[in-house]
DNA sequence: GGGTATTTGTCCGTATGTATT
DNA sequence: AAATACATACGGACAAATACC
Protein backbone atom coordinates (compact mmCIF):
# COMPACT_ATOMS: atom_id res chain seq x y z
CA UNK A 1 0.00 0.00 0.00
CA UNK A 2 2.67 2.80 -1.38
CA UNK A 3 -0.12 5.58 -0.39
CA UNK A 4 -3.48 4.64 0.97
CA UNK A 5 -6.50 5.34 -0.53
CA UNK A 6 -7.66 8.01 1.63
CA UNK A 7 -4.59 10.38 0.81
CA UNK A 8 -5.16 9.95 -2.93
CA UNK A 9 -7.99 10.88 -3.06
CA UNK A 10 -6.95 13.99 -0.47
CA UNK A 11 -4.79 14.57 -3.15
CA UNK A 12 -6.90 14.30 -6.43
CA UNK A 13 -9.20 16.94 -3.84
CA UNK A 14 -6.21 18.75 -3.18
CA UNK A 15 -5.26 20.08 -6.77
CA UNK A 16 -8.60 20.80 -7.76
CA UNK A 17 -8.36 23.07 -5.09
CA UNK A 18 -4.96 24.71 -5.89
CA UNK A 19 -5.47 24.68 -9.66
CA UNK A 20 -8.59 26.38 -8.09
CA UNK A 21 -11.06 24.75 -10.50
CA UNK A 22 -12.66 24.41 -6.74
CA UNK A 23 -13.06 28.25 -5.37
CA UNK A 24 -12.59 29.70 -2.04
CA UNK A 25 -15.87 29.27 0.20
CA UNK A 26 -17.31 27.08 -2.33
CA UNK A 27 -18.71 23.57 -1.06
CA UNK A 28 -17.30 20.52 -1.91
CA UNK A 29 -18.93 17.19 -2.73
CA UNK A 30 -20.90 15.67 0.29
CA UNK A 31 -19.28 12.55 1.77
CA UNK A 32 -22.18 10.13 0.21
CA UNK A 33 -21.07 11.50 -3.20
CA UNK A 34 -17.62 11.81 -2.47
CA UNK A 35 -18.27 7.63 -1.92
CA UNK A 36 -19.97 7.45 -4.72
CA UNK A 37 -17.04 9.35 -6.77
CA UNK A 38 -14.13 7.36 -5.52
CA UNK A 39 -15.70 3.85 -4.80
CA UNK A 40 -14.65 4.04 -1.08
CA UNK A 41 -16.14 3.77 2.12
CA UNK A 42 -17.44 6.64 4.25
CA UNK A 43 -14.24 6.30 6.89
CA UNK A 44 -11.98 6.59 4.44
CA UNK A 45 -13.46 9.45 1.95
CA UNK A 46 -13.86 11.44 6.01
CA UNK A 47 -10.35 10.48 6.54
CA UNK A 48 -9.63 12.14 2.99
CA UNK A 49 -11.18 15.36 4.18
CA UNK A 50 -9.74 15.27 7.66
CA UNK A 51 -6.40 15.58 6.12
CA UNK A 52 -7.46 18.09 4.15
CA UNK A 53 -8.53 20.00 6.95
CA UNK A 54 -6.00 19.78 9.07
CA UNK A 55 -3.99 21.31 6.13
CA UNK A 56 -6.15 24.03 6.55
CA UNK A 57 -7.34 23.70 2.96
CA UNK A 58 -11.10 23.02 3.88
CA UNK A 59 -13.17 23.36 6.89
CA UNK A 60 -16.53 20.84 7.53
CA UNK A 61 -19.70 22.77 9.31
CA UNK A 62 -22.14 19.95 10.67
CA UNK A 63 -25.07 19.86 8.44
CA UNK A 64 -24.47 21.88 5.88
CA UNK A 65 -21.14 20.21 4.32
CA UNK A 66 -17.23 20.56 3.41
CA UNK A 67 -16.21 24.09 1.90
CA UNK A 68 -13.15 25.52 0.64
CA UNK A 69 -11.19 27.32 2.72
CA UNK A 70 -11.27 31.35 2.92
CA UNK A 71 -8.08 32.93 3.28
CA UNK A 72 -7.84 35.61 6.00
CA UNK A 73 -6.94 38.78 4.93
CA UNK A 74 -3.68 38.76 7.22
CA UNK A 75 -2.76 41.88 9.83
CA UNK A 76 0.61 42.84 9.66
CA UNK A 77 2.16 44.44 12.87
CA UNK A 78 5.54 46.37 12.76
CA UNK A 79 7.32 44.93 15.41
CA UNK A 80 10.18 47.75 15.23
CA UNK A 81 9.90 51.57 15.87
CA UNK A 82 11.70 54.55 14.98
CA UNK A 83 10.49 55.65 18.65
CA UNK A 84 11.72 53.29 20.91
CA UNK A 85 10.67 55.74 23.89
CA UNK A 86 7.34 54.49 23.54
CA UNK A 87 6.48 58.40 23.27
CA UNK A 88 3.81 57.29 20.74
CA UNK A 89 3.09 54.15 22.16
CA UNK A 90 -1.12 54.51 22.25
CA UNK A 91 -0.65 54.00 18.52
CA UNK A 92 2.51 52.53 18.28
CA UNK A 93 1.75 49.09 20.44
CA UNK A 94 -0.09 47.02 18.19
CA UNK A 95 -2.28 49.66 18.38
CA UNK A 96 -1.59 50.84 14.60
CA UNK A 97 -3.67 50.86 11.67
CA UNK A 98 -1.44 51.79 8.95
CA UNK A 99 -2.51 54.18 6.04
CA UNK A 100 -2.13 51.33 3.75
CA UNK A 101 -4.10 48.47 5.42
CA UNK A 102 -7.53 48.47 3.61
CA UNK A 103 -9.81 45.25 3.32
CA UNK A 104 -10.86 43.55 -0.27
CA UNK A 105 -13.56 46.24 -0.63
CA UNK A 106 -11.40 49.13 0.05
CA UNK A 107 -12.30 50.41 3.06
CA UNK A 108 -10.07 51.10 6.15
CA UNK A 109 -9.94 48.12 8.47
CA UNK A 110 -10.64 49.49 12.25
CA UNK A 111 -9.71 48.43 15.47
CA UNK A 112 -11.26 48.15 18.83
CA UNK A 113 -9.82 47.98 22.05
CA UNK A 114 -11.94 46.46 25.23
CA UNK A 115 -11.94 48.27 28.45
CA UNK A 116 -8.60 46.84 30.43
CA UNK A 117 -9.34 44.74 32.89
CA UNK A 118 -7.01 44.84 35.97
CA UNK A 119 -5.91 42.14 38.56
CA UNK A 120 -3.94 42.17 41.10
CA UNK A 121 -1.81 38.73 40.77
CA UNK A 122 0.93 37.30 41.93
CA UNK A 123 3.69 36.35 39.25
CA UNK A 124 5.18 32.52 38.58
CA UNK A 125 7.27 31.30 35.99
CA UNK A 126 7.50 33.69 33.05
CA UNK A 127 6.02 36.67 33.93
CA UNK A 128 8.17 36.38 37.56
CA UNK A 129 11.53 35.92 35.30
CA UNK A 130 10.73 38.53 32.45
CA UNK A 131 9.95 40.78 35.18
CA UNK A 132 12.78 39.94 37.08
CA UNK A 133 10.72 39.35 40.05
CA UNK A 134 10.59 36.87 42.18
CA UNK A 135 8.30 33.78 42.52
CA UNK A 136 5.11 34.84 44.29
CA UNK A 137 5.75 38.51 43.80
CA UNK A 138 2.71 40.56 43.39
CA UNK A 139 2.16 42.33 39.70
CA UNK A 140 -0.72 44.58 38.43
CA UNK A 141 -2.01 42.80 35.29
CA UNK A 142 -3.94 44.42 32.90
CA UNK A 143 -5.89 42.21 30.38
CA UNK A 144 -7.47 43.96 26.75
CA UNK A 145 -9.08 41.84 23.75
CA UNK A 146 -8.85 43.08 20.66
CA UNK A 147 -10.97 43.16 17.71
CA UNK A 148 -10.18 44.45 13.65
CA UNK A 149 -13.82 44.92 11.57
CA UNK A 150 -15.43 43.43 14.53
CA UNK A 151 -13.39 39.95 14.23
CA UNK A 152 -10.87 39.03 17.02
CA UNK A 153 -7.44 39.81 16.75
CA UNK A 154 -5.59 39.75 20.04
CA UNK A 155 -5.49 38.96 23.03
CA UNK A 156 -3.18 41.20 25.52
CA UNK A 157 -1.92 41.12 29.07
CA UNK A 158 0.41 43.59 30.28
CA UNK A 159 2.28 43.21 34.10
CA UNK A 160 3.77 46.16 35.87
CA UNK A 161 5.38 45.51 39.46
CA UNK A 162 2.78 46.00 42.39
CA UNK A 163 4.93 48.87 44.05
CA UNK A 164 4.31 51.05 41.01
CA UNK A 165 0.99 51.80 42.42
CA UNK A 166 2.28 52.08 45.53
CA UNK A 167 4.64 54.54 44.97
CA UNK A 168 2.58 57.34 42.83
CA UNK A 169 1.26 55.43 39.98
CA UNK A 170 -2.16 54.53 41.57
CA UNK A 171 -4.25 54.64 38.67
CA UNK A 172 -2.18 51.53 36.93
CA UNK A 173 -5.22 49.19 39.39
CA UNK A 174 -7.59 51.06 37.73
CA UNK A 175 -9.98 49.77 35.42
CA UNK A 176 -10.21 51.67 32.79
CA UNK A 177 -8.02 53.06 29.75
CA UNK A 178 -5.17 55.47 30.93
CA UNK A 179 -5.60 58.17 28.29
CA UNK A 180 -1.65 59.19 27.26
CA UNK A 181 -0.99 55.57 27.57
CA UNK A 182 0.63 53.77 30.21
CA UNK A 183 4.27 54.64 29.15
CA UNK A 184 3.60 58.58 29.51
CA UNK A 185 2.34 58.04 32.80
CA UNK A 186 4.96 56.15 34.34
CA UNK A 187 7.00 58.83 33.42
CA UNK A 188 5.15 61.46 34.61
CA UNK A 189 4.80 59.64 38.16
CA UNK A 190 7.77 57.79 38.67
CA UNK A 191 10.41 59.39 36.20
CA UNK A 192 10.52 55.88 34.08
CA UNK A 193 11.70 56.52 31.27
CA UNK A 194 11.38 53.18 28.67
CA UNK A 195 14.54 53.45 26.68
CA UNK A 196 14.06 50.14 24.69
CA UNK A 197 12.20 46.64 24.40
CA UNK A 198 13.15 43.12 23.65
CA UNK A 199 10.48 41.02 21.82
CA UNK A 200 10.47 37.32 22.50
CA UNK A 201 8.01 35.38 19.94
CA UNK A 202 7.18 31.82 19.81
CA UNK A 203 4.14 29.92 18.28
CA UNK A 204 2.20 27.71 20.42
CA UNK A 205 -1.29 25.26 20.20
CA UNK A 206 -4.07 27.64 21.63
CA UNK A 207 -5.51 26.76 25.11
CA UNK A 208 -9.81 26.29 25.35
CA UNK A 209 -10.02 29.91 26.52
CA UNK A 210 -8.15 31.65 23.21
CA UNK A 211 -9.31 28.88 20.57
CA UNK A 212 -13.07 29.91 22.04
CA UNK A 213 -12.37 33.99 21.33
CA UNK A 214 -10.78 33.67 18.35
CA UNK A 215 -13.25 31.04 16.90
CA UNK A 216 -10.25 28.65 16.37
CA UNK A 217 -10.49 24.67 16.00
CA UNK A 218 -10.30 23.11 19.48
CA UNK A 219 -7.73 20.85 18.32
CA UNK A 220 -4.13 22.75 17.64
CA UNK A 221 -4.31 22.46 14.29
CA UNK A 222 -4.26 26.59 13.75
CA UNK A 223 -1.42 28.06 16.01
CA UNK A 224 -0.94 31.32 18.14
CA UNK A 225 1.50 33.37 18.50
CA UNK A 226 2.80 34.10 21.61
CA UNK A 227 5.15 37.38 22.40
CA UNK A 228 5.95 38.38 25.37
CA UNK A 229 7.46 42.10 25.20
CA UNK A 230 9.73 43.39 27.71
CA UNK A 231 9.97 46.73 28.36
CA UNK A 232 13.16 48.55 29.96
CA UNK A 233 13.45 51.48 31.96
CA UNK A 234 16.87 54.35 31.95
CA UNK A 235 18.16 51.90 34.58
CA UNK A 236 18.09 48.88 32.49
CA UNK A 237 15.43 47.47 34.70
CA UNK A 238 12.23 45.28 33.40
CA UNK A 239 9.16 47.99 33.76
CA UNK A 240 6.79 46.17 32.32
CA UNK A 241 5.81 43.14 30.71
CA UNK A 242 3.30 42.88 27.90
CA UNK A 243 2.24 39.13 26.53
CA UNK A 244 0.20 39.29 23.72
CA UNK A 245 -1.82 36.22 21.79
CA UNK A 246 -2.43 36.18 18.22
CA UNK A 247 -3.67 33.50 15.76
CA UNK A 248 -0.79 32.67 13.20
CA UNK A 249 -3.18 32.36 10.30
CA UNK A 250 -4.83 36.20 10.39
CA UNK A 251 -1.41 37.87 11.73
CA UNK A 252 2.14 38.18 10.33
CA UNK A 253 4.65 40.44 11.75
CA UNK A 254 7.78 43.16 10.41
CA UNK A 255 10.77 43.92 11.66
CA UNK A 256 12.98 46.67 10.06
CA UNK A 257 16.56 47.19 11.12
CA UNK A 258 18.75 50.11 9.68
CA UNK A 259 17.81 52.37 6.70
CA UNK A 260 14.92 50.85 5.23
CA UNK A 261 12.35 52.41 2.55
CA UNK A 262 8.86 52.42 3.24
CA UNK A 263 6.43 49.76 2.25
CA UNK A 264 4.84 50.58 -1.03
CA UNK A 265 1.13 49.71 -1.10
CA UNK B 1 -23.95 14.34 24.64
CA UNK B 2 -22.26 17.13 26.26
CA UNK B 3 -18.74 16.42 25.76
CA UNK B 4 -17.97 13.21 23.16
CA UNK B 5 -16.22 10.14 24.78
CA UNK B 6 -13.12 10.65 23.02
CA UNK B 7 -12.73 14.05 24.06
CA UNK B 8 -13.09 13.05 27.71
CA UNK B 9 -10.89 9.99 27.59
CA UNK B 10 -8.62 12.65 25.90
CA UNK B 11 -9.04 15.30 28.29
CA UNK B 12 -8.05 12.10 31.05
CA UNK B 13 -4.73 11.79 29.89
CA UNK B 14 -4.58 14.89 28.82
CA UNK B 15 -4.31 15.95 32.62
CA UNK B 16 -1.94 13.09 33.62
CA UNK B 17 0.21 14.14 30.73
CA UNK B 18 0.05 17.98 31.80
CA UNK B 19 0.45 17.10 35.74
CA UNK B 20 3.25 15.33 35.04
CA UNK B 21 2.38 11.40 35.98
CA UNK B 22 3.11 10.49 32.54
CA UNK B 23 6.48 11.93 31.62
CA UNK B 24 7.83 13.08 28.17
CA UNK B 25 8.88 10.46 26.34
CA UNK B 26 6.70 7.95 28.43
CA UNK B 27 5.12 5.16 26.54
CA UNK B 28 1.22 5.66 26.93
CA UNK B 29 -1.53 2.46 27.15
CA UNK B 30 -2.35 0.70 24.17
CA UNK B 31 -4.96 1.09 22.49
CA UNK B 32 -6.58 -2.33 23.25
CA UNK B 33 -5.17 -1.16 26.90
CA UNK B 34 -7.40 2.07 26.75
CA UNK B 35 -10.22 0.49 24.82
CA UNK B 36 -10.68 -1.87 28.42
CA UNK B 37 -9.63 1.27 30.88
CA UNK B 38 -12.53 3.15 29.26
CA UNK B 39 -14.60 0.77 27.90
CA UNK B 40 -14.76 1.93 24.42
CA UNK B 41 -14.34 1.09 21.04
CA UNK B 42 -11.00 1.25 19.49
CA UNK B 43 -12.80 3.44 16.98
CA UNK B 44 -13.15 5.66 19.69
CA UNK B 45 -9.88 5.37 21.75
CA UNK B 46 -8.05 6.06 18.33
CA UNK B 47 -10.34 9.55 18.11
CA UNK B 48 -9.16 10.39 21.58
CA UNK B 49 -5.37 9.61 20.78
CA UNK B 50 -5.55 11.50 17.49
CA UNK B 51 -7.30 14.85 19.34
CA UNK B 52 -4.36 14.18 21.42
CA UNK B 53 -1.70 13.73 18.22
CA UNK B 54 -2.95 16.74 17.14
CA UNK B 55 -2.73 18.59 19.97
CA UNK B 56 1.22 17.93 19.97
CA UNK B 57 1.23 16.30 23.41
CA UNK B 58 1.99 12.74 22.07
CA UNK B 59 3.10 11.23 19.44
CA UNK B 60 2.18 7.23 17.73
CA UNK B 61 4.76 5.01 16.49
CA UNK B 62 3.41 2.09 14.12
CA UNK B 63 4.61 -1.09 15.93
CA UNK B 64 5.78 0.34 19.09
CA UNK B 65 2.61 2.35 20.62
CA UNK B 66 2.01 5.94 21.86
CA UNK B 67 4.19 8.20 23.14
CA UNK B 68 3.97 11.65 25.48
CA UNK B 69 5.48 13.93 23.30
CA UNK B 70 9.06 15.36 23.69
CA UNK B 71 9.77 19.16 24.12
CA UNK B 72 12.35 20.01 21.75
CA UNK B 73 14.79 22.56 22.96
CA UNK B 74 14.27 25.77 20.84
CA UNK B 75 16.57 27.73 18.96
CA UNK B 76 16.38 31.16 19.42
CA UNK B 77 17.73 33.37 16.24
CA UNK B 78 17.76 37.52 17.40
CA UNK B 79 16.25 39.28 13.77
CA UNK B 80 18.11 42.70 15.27
CA UNK B 81 21.24 43.48 15.13
CA UNK B 82 23.31 46.19 16.47
CA UNK B 83 24.86 46.78 12.84
CA UNK B 84 22.37 46.46 10.10
CA UNK B 85 25.48 47.05 7.56
CA UNK B 86 25.68 43.27 7.83
CA UNK B 87 29.67 43.55 7.84
CA UNK B 88 29.63 40.90 10.14
CA UNK B 89 26.73 38.86 8.49
CA UNK B 90 28.53 35.46 8.73
CA UNK B 91 27.92 34.79 12.48
CA UNK B 92 24.90 37.45 11.98
CA UNK B 93 22.54 35.83 9.27
CA UNK B 94 20.89 33.09 11.18
CA UNK B 95 24.49 32.07 11.90
CA UNK B 96 24.81 32.74 15.35
CA UNK B 97 24.79 30.44 18.17
CA UNK B 98 24.98 32.06 21.24
CA UNK B 99 27.54 31.53 24.24
CA UNK B 100 24.45 30.87 26.27
CA UNK B 101 23.20 28.40 24.01
CA UNK B 102 23.38 24.69 25.64
CA UNK B 103 21.29 21.50 25.45
CA UNK B 104 20.23 19.96 28.21
CA UNK B 105 23.64 18.43 28.78
CA UNK B 106 25.83 21.74 28.52
CA UNK B 107 27.26 21.12 25.97
CA UNK B 108 27.07 23.93 23.41
CA UNK B 109 25.38 23.73 20.64
CA UNK B 110 26.86 23.25 17.00
CA UNK B 111 25.45 24.51 13.49
CA UNK B 112 26.54 23.01 10.14
CA UNK B 113 25.41 24.42 6.90
CA UNK B 114 25.32 22.93 3.79
CA UNK B 115 27.28 24.28 0.91
CA UNK B 116 25.19 26.80 -1.44
CA UNK B 117 23.16 25.41 -4.11
CA UNK B 118 23.29 27.77 -6.78
CA UNK B 119 20.72 27.98 -9.22
CA UNK B 120 19.69 30.75 -12.20
CA UNK B 121 15.97 31.03 -11.90
CA UNK B 122 13.09 33.35 -12.98
CA UNK B 123 11.28 35.87 -10.25
CA UNK B 124 7.34 35.66 -9.82
CA UNK B 125 5.04 36.20 -7.26
CA UNK B 126 6.36 36.95 -3.52
CA UNK B 127 10.67 36.95 -4.85
CA UNK B 128 10.19 39.22 -8.02
CA UNK B 129 7.65 41.80 -6.08
CA UNK B 130 10.17 41.89 -2.64
CA UNK B 131 13.08 42.41 -5.12
CA UNK B 132 11.36 44.70 -7.04
CA UNK B 133 11.98 43.05 -10.66
CA UNK B 134 9.55 42.41 -13.32
CA UNK B 135 8.04 38.88 -13.50
CA UNK B 136 10.25 36.63 -14.96
CA UNK B 137 13.34 38.48 -14.01
CA UNK B 138 16.18 36.12 -13.99
CA UNK B 139 17.89 35.85 -10.45
CA UNK B 140 20.77 33.77 -8.76
CA UNK B 141 18.99 31.53 -5.82
CA UNK B 142 21.62 30.18 -3.56
CA UNK B 143 20.03 27.41 -1.04
CA UNK B 144 21.02 25.93 1.77
CA UNK B 145 20.45 23.86 4.87
CA UNK B 146 21.36 24.16 7.73
CA UNK B 147 21.65 21.52 11.17
CA UNK B 148 21.87 22.12 14.28
CA UNK B 149 23.74 19.03 16.21
CA UNK B 150 23.05 17.31 13.32
CA UNK B 151 19.28 17.82 13.53
CA UNK B 152 17.36 19.81 10.74
CA UNK B 153 17.04 23.44 11.94
CA UNK B 154 16.27 25.69 8.79
CA UNK B 155 15.80 25.84 4.54
CA UNK B 156 17.32 28.89 3.17
CA UNK B 157 17.58 30.64 -0.50
CA UNK B 158 19.01 34.02 -1.26
CA UNK B 159 18.16 35.55 -4.46
CA UNK B 160 20.29 37.78 -6.06
CA UNK B 161 19.36 39.89 -9.09
CA UNK B 162 21.06 37.68 -12.35
CA UNK B 163 22.38 41.50 -13.53
CA UNK B 164 25.09 41.55 -10.45
CA UNK B 165 27.39 38.53 -11.27
CA UNK B 166 27.73 39.80 -15.01
CA UNK B 167 28.38 43.12 -13.16
CA UNK B 168 31.49 42.06 -11.44
CA UNK B 169 30.33 39.40 -8.65
CA UNK B 170 30.56 36.76 -11.00
CA UNK B 171 31.43 34.67 -7.73
CA UNK B 172 27.50 34.77 -6.92
CA UNK B 173 26.75 32.32 -9.06
CA UNK B 174 29.25 29.62 -8.47
CA UNK B 175 28.29 26.77 -6.12
CA UNK B 176 30.49 27.36 -3.17
CA UNK B 177 30.52 29.41 -0.03
CA UNK B 178 31.97 32.74 -0.04
CA UNK B 179 34.86 32.99 2.66
CA UNK B 180 33.70 36.13 3.73
CA UNK B 181 30.17 36.67 3.21
CA UNK B 182 27.89 37.93 0.51
CA UNK B 183 27.62 41.23 1.76
CA UNK B 184 31.44 42.15 1.76
CA UNK B 185 31.40 40.83 -1.71
CA UNK B 186 29.20 43.01 -2.74
CA UNK B 187 30.17 45.37 -1.43
CA UNK B 188 34.10 44.84 -3.09
CA UNK B 189 32.99 43.88 -6.53
CA UNK B 190 29.90 46.45 -6.96
CA UNK B 191 29.97 49.14 -4.28
CA UNK B 192 26.61 47.84 -2.72
CA UNK B 193 26.80 48.42 0.87
CA UNK B 194 23.85 46.85 2.97
CA UNK B 195 22.47 49.78 5.06
CA UNK B 196 19.08 47.94 6.53
CA UNK B 197 16.93 44.96 6.17
CA UNK B 198 13.36 44.88 6.73
CA UNK B 199 12.01 40.95 7.80
CA UNK B 200 8.51 39.55 7.27
CA UNK B 201 7.35 37.17 9.51
CA UNK B 202 4.68 34.44 8.77
CA UNK B 203 3.70 30.91 9.43
CA UNK B 204 2.35 28.59 6.92
CA UNK B 205 1.97 24.39 6.98
CA UNK B 206 5.41 22.75 5.61
CA UNK B 207 4.67 21.56 2.18
CA UNK B 208 5.84 17.96 1.34
CA UNK B 209 9.56 18.34 0.94
CA UNK B 210 9.78 20.70 4.19
CA UNK B 211 7.60 18.09 6.00
CA UNK B 212 10.19 15.49 4.57
CA UNK B 213 13.28 17.78 5.11
CA UNK B 214 12.30 18.19 8.98
CA UNK B 215 10.93 15.14 10.06
CA UNK B 216 7.21 16.47 10.52
CA UNK B 217 3.96 15.26 10.20
CA UNK B 218 3.17 14.85 6.88
CA UNK B 219 -0.27 16.67 7.76
CA UNK B 220 0.34 20.12 8.53
CA UNK B 221 -0.55 20.23 12.43
CA UNK B 222 3.39 21.14 13.31
CA UNK B 223 3.31 24.98 11.07
CA UNK B 224 7.03 26.53 9.80
CA UNK B 225 8.06 30.18 10.35
CA UNK B 226 8.31 31.97 6.38
CA UNK B 227 11.00 34.52 6.91
CA UNK B 228 11.52 36.85 3.65
CA UNK B 229 14.41 39.12 4.72
CA UNK B 230 15.09 41.88 2.10
CA UNK B 231 18.56 44.10 2.34
CA UNK B 232 18.31 47.35 0.95
CA UNK B 233 21.70 49.32 -0.72
CA UNK B 234 22.50 52.44 0.08
CA UNK B 235 20.19 53.49 -2.59
CA UNK B 236 17.18 52.14 -0.97
CA UNK B 237 17.10 49.43 -3.44
CA UNK B 238 16.69 45.76 -2.57
CA UNK B 239 19.88 43.93 -3.24
CA UNK B 240 19.19 40.78 -1.46
CA UNK B 241 16.58 38.35 -0.62
CA UNK B 242 16.81 35.49 2.01
CA UNK B 243 13.73 33.34 2.46
CA UNK B 244 14.10 31.41 5.52
CA UNK B 245 11.83 28.44 6.42
CA UNK B 246 12.10 27.43 10.11
CA UNK B 247 9.51 24.61 12.09
CA UNK B 248 7.44 26.45 14.79
CA UNK B 249 8.21 23.38 17.31
CA UNK B 250 11.60 24.07 17.48
CA UNK B 251 11.98 27.67 16.93
CA UNK B 252 11.94 31.26 18.73
CA UNK B 253 12.85 34.88 17.99
CA UNK B 254 13.68 37.76 19.47
CA UNK B 255 13.56 41.35 18.36
CA UNK B 256 15.52 43.81 20.36
CA UNK B 257 14.76 48.03 19.83
CA UNK B 258 16.69 50.60 21.74
CA UNK B 259 18.70 49.95 24.66
CA UNK B 260 18.34 46.87 26.06
CA UNK B 261 20.10 45.02 28.45
CA UNK B 262 21.84 41.59 27.79
CA UNK B 263 19.72 38.36 28.26
CA UNK B 264 20.77 36.63 31.28
CA UNK B 265 21.45 32.46 30.86
C1' DG C 1 -43.04 26.93 15.30
C1' DG C 2 -42.87 22.26 13.78
C1' DG C 3 -41.53 18.70 10.81
C1' DT C 4 -38.56 16.74 7.42
C1' DA C 5 -34.60 16.04 4.62
C1' DT C 6 -29.72 16.62 4.35
C1' DT C 7 -25.10 16.55 6.11
C1' DT C 8 -21.54 15.97 9.31
C1' DG C 9 -20.27 13.97 14.09
C1' DT C 10 -19.87 10.10 17.10
C1' DC C 11 -19.59 5.22 18.10
C1' DC C 12 -19.66 0.39 17.40
C1' DG C 13 -17.79 -4.08 15.23
C1' DT C 14 -14.57 -6.44 12.19
C1' DA C 15 -10.78 -7.53 9.04
C1' DT C 16 -6.42 -6.93 7.05
C1' DG C 17 -1.95 -4.37 6.20
C1' DT C 18 2.49 -2.68 7.86
C1' DA C 19 6.16 -1.53 11.04
C1' DT C 20 8.78 -2.85 14.98
C1' DT C 21 10.54 -5.73 18.43
C1' DA D 1 9.31 -16.46 12.58
C1' DA D 2 6.12 -14.82 15.82
C1' DA D 3 4.02 -11.42 18.61
C1' DT D 4 2.68 -6.73 19.29
C1' DA D 5 0.86 -2.23 18.10
C1' DC D 6 -0.60 1.21 15.12
C1' DA D 7 -2.68 2.21 10.17
C1' DT D 8 -6.05 1.53 6.80
C1' DA D 9 -10.53 0.16 5.22
C1' DC D 10 -15.10 -1.78 5.28
C1' DG D 11 -19.81 -2.03 7.18
C1' DG D 12 -23.74 -0.13 10.01
C1' DA D 13 -26.38 2.80 13.48
C1' DC D 14 -27.84 6.84 15.73
C1' DA D 15 -27.10 11.82 17.25
C1' DA D 16 -26.71 16.68 16.37
C1' DA D 17 -26.74 20.74 13.49
C1' DT D 18 -28.62 23.15 9.76
C1' DA D 19 -31.68 24.43 5.97
C1' DC D 20 -36.03 24.48 3.98
C1' DC D 21 -40.85 24.02 3.60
Amino acid sequence: MANPMYRQIAEDLREQIESGALKPGQQLWTELELRERYGASRTTVRDAIRWLTTLGLVETKPGQGTFVAQKIHPYVTTLTTSDPTGAGEQVAMYGEVDSYDYDAEGHERVPFNTEPQVEIRKAYGDVAAFLRLTEGSQVISRHQKRYIDATPWSLQTSFYPRGFAAQGADRLSDAGDIADGTIRYLFETLGLRQVGYRDWITVRAPDGTEAMFFNLPQDGRVGVFQVYRTAFDQTGTPMRLTMTVLPTDRNEFIVNVGEVPEISP
